[in-house]
DNA sequence: CGATCTTGTTTCAAATAATGAAACTTGATC
DNA sequence: GATCAAGTTTCATTATTTGAAACAAGATCG
């Protein structure tokens, strides 16, 4: 009886609604939301509305148009702070980036898929929620793959079965199988790789950040095949070894902040 | 009928149990929570198991605490790319910063209290959830009185009533009065000033960015008594509204995005 | 200019879910 | 092994949610 998903009465059905606005990715018209909604208009209105109160949404009255609200970005805040490994992990991807210069990105697992919580790029060394927050798929990510191998039979199932195995390159895994195995690869050797699975042209080199055997997130390097192979990949293992090692410690002294 | 608060049945109950973790800063236990609740213990405990089943909060069987979960901070993505003035500030924010190269906040209102949705520092360029996600106090920050100058009467009111009016310093204002005055002198001025009023030393000049007359949001630009008078503020003028005019042009151009 | 459609809002009795006192489990402490 | 604290479950009562249908407010059309 812990495999619960979503009959979670009406906190759960509101929290649906909520997602089917974010899923817009811009202002709606309620009966936009309505279509793609399984709740009558009545119902629909009501939790609308009482998200709006709630400040979960924004309501335009001049457009008439439902957007998502700034208590989320207050909460997030305090999410981001308290259960992602981005604030303990500042200086060590500050010292990586530093070391290797190309762009990095810290992740974690969220609902099958990976979590952006952190990055670092060339042209702006810190990013903020535009990229952090994002989500990816994980059955094709450097990121996601290298936290997969870690997870214990159930979550790996549960987490497959929500891969959606999209053919993104012609490299991409089109199936659960042929993932599954790469897995196996990915746990003996220690390292995840992106080889153009997810866009053309770009590679990348993970590796997952334990504590006590799961994974707690990951940790990337990212480059392109116009500027590295597959080989110059490997160059980076030691920084990005120590990188996560020093992140999994720091995991570690974190758990007992208030004894 | 629109002056509600929380009084959105399940929904609201249960956002309030997490505003109630949030409230912590750090992982809790049941019963700390418990504590701080209005809500029976049975009531209380199944508002937590919703909302862990939901992602909103994250449970540690381990340590038997409960964190905020993650799913917040993807909600929080969509709500900062679609509602928040940063994603189409952030070449404005960094051609002002390159010009002044001092420290500058742009933020939101939000229940009374203003949001910080993007910085600019000297050591991080661009700040992430550490910084934007934050809120502050409205009465004794210039971004907090550049916008409750533009603020409508009744809203103003509202936003008023949640001042807490602590006297952070010897320069903050003790009471309604004496900042509604200030309010009148700043939309006489176009800019609003803190001088020393939320910490010693620091000082700085904002200014309201404005959609039909309506504030929404403020940018500033910050520095400290140490390097700067309070007359050097004002040398800031001119860059800091061409700023603010070019953001608020971006945000009339963004009004239609769909059509 | 009135008819018709579209979109959003309200009503109200029936159906469903939330409530919370109290009983119960579990595990730690003396 | 008895006592206490923290967490979990039960179940009859109570309150909230539900959604079909009626209603309002614009827009569009003939």
């Amino acid at each position: 009886m812990n495999i619960a998903r979503d009959n979670d009465g009406t906190v759960g059905k509101a929290l649906s609604a909520l997602e089917l606005v974010a899923a817009f990715e811009r202002p709606v018209r309620f009966s936009e939301v309505l279509e793609h909604s399984p709740y009558p208009k009545a119902t629909l209105y009501r939790f609308l509305q009482t998200l709006t109160n709630q400040g979960l949404l924004q309501y335009d009255p001049d457009q008439g148009v439902y957007s998502m609200g700034m208590r989320l970005v207050r909460l997030a805040h305090a999410a981001w702070r308290q259960s992602s490994l981005a604030p303990i992990s500042r200086d060590v991807l500050d010292t990586l980036y530093a070391q290797v210069g190309q762009t990095i990105h810290l992740a974690q697992m969220d609902a099958g898929q990976v979590l952006y919580v952190e990055k670092r790029t060339a042209i702006r060394p810190v990013e903020m929620f535009s990229q952090a927050g994002k989500v990816g798929p994980a059955y094709c990510t450097g990121v996601g793959k290298a936290m997969l191998a870690y997870l214990d039979d159930v979550t790996l199932e549960a987490a497959l079965q929500k891969q959606a195995f999209f053919k993104h390159t012609q490299f991409t895994h089109a199936d659960a199988e042929s993932l599954r195995t790469e897995l196996l690869q990915i746990q003996a050797e220690g390292f995840s790789y992106d080889r153009e699975e997810h866009e053309t042209g770009i590679i990348c080199i993970a590796k997952a950040i334990l504590l006590k055997g799961r994974p707690i997130g990951a940790l990337s390097i990212t480059t392109t095949t116009a500027r590295h192979s597959f080989d110059d990949l490997n160059e980076w293992k030691k920084p990005l070894t120590h990188a996560v090692e020093q992140i999994a410690q720091a995991a570690k002294d974190w758990q007992f902040p208030t004894l």
